[in-house]
RNA sequence: GCCCAGAUAGCUCAGUAGGUAGAGCAGUAGAUUGUGGUUCUAUUGGUCGGGGGUUCGAAUCCCUCUUUGGGCACCA
């Protein structure tokens, strides 16, 4: 596709779906990452990092004949050519003896779970290869990890990239629901730890088991057909019931006038299950939700262990102290991902975005996980029970700095202005004592030194200081310290210089760092 | 992939009986050659998203592509 009419330029630019983070975001970034994996520890888990490139067939699910991208993965062929192993690791031999290269297919990791499963199926290959691991001795694993992960997306709605990150942790070979009751409280003392207050968001969980078995008493038997099923429901909260039952029915028309096609559920099935969601519509403590499930659930044997890990679960969240306000059971939740077999869960933020045109806009889940029993299984061949739940950083900074919980301004260092060149080895030395101190100080290297500019970088970069040093303070044994931050908030003094009389001032050499550490902690 | 609405200066936008463009903010410079904010003054910025068509003439009308926003579908 060559271009015809003009040369081809070269714009810096960056691909479509990814991001520059500004030193503002970084920060932010930084704060959730730093909390967050604090909990984590806390709780046992050990932090992990794997590439972010993969073979694409560990990864799983995709599998590319072709070299197009597709299936929302970025991927490509190996420019090295590679043995081609049999199911026991050994290398693959043509008629005529040779081993067989290949340029393997490679995709970028498209979350954290996949490479987990990868990752502990390593450490078992050869152990499972000597029959010494099976499903009956799983060994546990509990990791967490962030980074960032590459998603292909064709249609990119507002907040949504192609490379974002993740803050992950999974507890891998246990079927304990203790596990996913502590899944609970993990990010529960997460999201606190980050800063957001106790009511400000909501830990959400159900069962998967609970959800399947209402669907069997109902006589849905068929599992793409439930799929479909939990595909329409998980949109309650957003659509309403009425236009689930819809959907579930003969369909709808959108007000956009888009054609919605219904799954054609008979009325009754509709109706039914209608009946079970308009059950719950209101929160409940955990308690009264229980007993509500074992009146409306059917004798299914599914549906009845999956209440009882409910139960479970509830029991072992009030014995740790998390109570109502802290982990809500909700029979509603859904989750749109295929693979959890159990418990699922989800954190709700209840903070508003105020949108466009001034009215709020709810912003989606900030947290999303559940138990999954089949993910090592395609690269082991058993099964390994795992459970675990995501951060997802950026739509969680996005929120935080959109509702105002946090401001997106990094602060920057105290200013060393330069106003005679000839004293830089000055100015370094004061630099540096400041530095010793453990605060930040950065000399001004801009090409224009004239002080007018050398002020207006500071007020740009945020700096909360400035230190000027020239002849005369160099001749008393004084610095001039002026207070940036007051400075900015003092508007209404209209006078240059009784504005700055109100704003620096001088301070001996000795005390200076001292002086700096009072601004810099306020 | 589908429906709707946009694309004009760095940003937010104005600009219809079709006659090659304006405002506010930002930027730059000065008032203030040892000073950011505030105030005042001057001033730089635009192939009006790309291409094609209608016309003597198109930011304006038509077609098309690209792209952005709002819905929907999809989301391992």
């Amino acid at each position: 596709m060559e271009p015809q009419k003009a040369q081809r330029g070269i714009i810096p630019q960056k691909i479509k779906g990814f991001r520059d983070i500004d030193p503002a975001l970084n920060q932010l970034r930084a704060h959730i990452v730093e909390k967050a994996s604090q909990v984590y520890a806390r709780y046992g888990f050990e932090k992990w990092d794997t590439p972010v490139l993969e073979y694409a067939d560990a990864l799983g699910k995709y599998m590319p004949d072709t070299a197009t991208v597709e299936e929302g993965v970025y991927s490509f062929q190996n420019p090295e050519a590679e043995p081609v192993l049999d199911s026991r690791g050994k290398e693959m031999s043509d008629h005529e003896d040779k081993v067989i290269m290949e340029h393997h297919h490679l995709a970028l990791r498209y979350d954290l779970t996949a490479p987990l499963a990868r990752v502990y199926a390593e450490r078992l290959w050869m152990k499972h290869l000597r029959g010494q691991v099976s499903t009956a001795n799983p060994p546990l694993f509990r990791r967490f990890q962030h980074g960032p992960v590459y998603r292909y997306e064709i249609d990119l709605d507002p907040g949504r990239f192609r490379e974002f990150w993740q803050l992950d942790f999974d507890t891998v070979g246990s079927a304990d629901v203790a596990a996913d009751a502590e899944v609970c409280m993990v990010l529960s003392q997460a999201l606190e730890a980050i800063g957001m207050p106790r009511e400000t968001f909501q830990v959400k969980v159900n069962n998967r088991k609970v959800l399947k078995g209402l669907l069997r008493g109902l006589g849905v038997l068929d599992d793409s057909r439930e799929r479909d099923i939990l595909r329409v429901i998980d949109k309650l909260d957003k659509v309403g019931l009425e236009a689930v039952r819809q959907e579930l029915g003969a369909g709808r028309v959108e007000k956009s006038g888009a054609p919605i096609a219904g799954l054609g559920l008979p009325e009754a099935l509709v109706e039914a299950v209608g009946a079970f969601f308009v059950a719950f519509e209101q929160a409940l403590p955990r308690e009264q939700t229980l007993a509500r499930l074992d009146e409306l659930l059917p004798q299914e044997p599914v549906a009845r262990e999956g209440l009882d890990e409910l139960r479970r679960i509830h029991e072992l969240l009030a014995a740790a102290g998390f109570d109502d306000s802290r982990a809500r059971l909700d029979p509603t939740l859904v989750r749109g991902m295929a693979y959890y077999t159990g418990p699922i869960f989800e954190v709700e933020s209840l903070l508003t975005v105020p949108g466009k045109k001034g009215q709020r806009r709810k912003v989606g889940a900030i947290c999303g996980g559940g138990r999954y029993d089949s993910l090592v299984e395609r690269l082991l061949g058993f099964k390994v029970p795992a459970t675990g739940a995501s951060i997802g950083v950026d739509r969680l900074a996005e929120l935080l700095v959109l509702s105002g919980q946090a401001r997106p301004k990094a602060t920057g260092p105290a200013l060393v202005v330069v106003f005679d060149e000839a004293m830089m080895p000055e100015y370094q030395k004061l630099a540096a004592e400041i530095r010793a101190a453990g605060l930040p100080a950065e000399v001004f290297y801009g090409a224009a030194k004239n002080l007018k500019k050398q002020f207006a970088y500071a007020d740009e970069r945020d700096c909360p200081v400035a230190v000027m040093l020239g002849e005369d303070e160099l001749a008393k044994g004084v610095v001039t310290v002026k207070d940036l931050v007051k400075g900015r908030q003092s508007q209404d003094i209209q006078d240059k210089d009784q504005w700055r009389r109100e704003v620096q001032f001088e301070v001996e050499r000795a005390g200076l760092a001292e002086k700096l550490r009072q601004m810099l902690l306020r």
